[in-house]
DNA sequence: CATAAAAGGCTAGTATACTGGTCATGAATT
DNA sequence: AATTCATGACCAGTATACTAGCCTTTTATG
């Protein structure tokens, strides 16, 4: 052991949330863990791990899981993802590439 | 090389949405990749794949950096995220605590 | 136009995620 | 009550994520 890295509360909570809504989603599918790690084609380890909420798990994973028990992130009901997409790339368009920091003092910042 | 996982666009759109968010919110702040990787408490080269939407990060060091730039997942305007877990946790707790598959055929899901 | 710094890539090393398996426990059916 | 099976926990092995460092290419600014 080296890392033992600290996560904020935000994160903690909302991986909490992301994993029970998994869980909850599984179940109202009666789907058992076995099927839906079959259907994701991860371990059942992995997802008693997803469904604990552990930070661990790769995003790709725990995304693949929920998608197939019906949890979306991103309220996809009004605008669709690809919509969003695309209007936060148009938003990064209007940015400078790099972002450049000051090298003298200058009084822009109050 | 073994895996070369297949992931469904639903989760490759979702990572990519929330990897751009991320690249926003950061340069909104006027921070350097250098600077929120310092932050976050992880390397230049996974922020590079957080805000490229890699899927084999691991989810919690993703939310980490979400919520560091501002970026939050599960609109939680209306409702903070602890209510919104305590209701996830109440709604599991009406549901059986295994799924129980049939041995028998039964006609029940026509 | 010159230059300093940000961003992008790459590599080697090591910590660890994920797997496939087993075992124990408890809950749902008959 | 007996039985069957879902779940939770754990383990060893292997693939790979993450890091630190370095080099190259862009990009903003003086």
């Amino acid at each position: 052991m080296v890392k033992d890295r600290a996560y904020s509360r935000y994160t903690r909570e909302a991986a909490a949330l992301l994993a029970k809504q998994i869980q909850l989603g599984r179940k109202q599918r009666k789907w058992t863990a076995h099927e839906l790690a079959d259907r994701a084609g991860i371990s059942r380890a992995t997802l008693q791990k997803i469904e604990k909420g552990d930070l661990s798990v790769a995003i790709g994973l725990v995304f693949e899981v929920a998608a197939l028990v019906g949890v979306t992130l991103f309220d996809e009901e009004r605008t669709s993802l690809a919509a969003h997409l695309a209007r936060t790339d148009d938003k990064l368009a209007l940015l400078p590439s790099a972002v450049r920091k000051r090298r003298k003092t200058v009084h822009d910042d109050f």
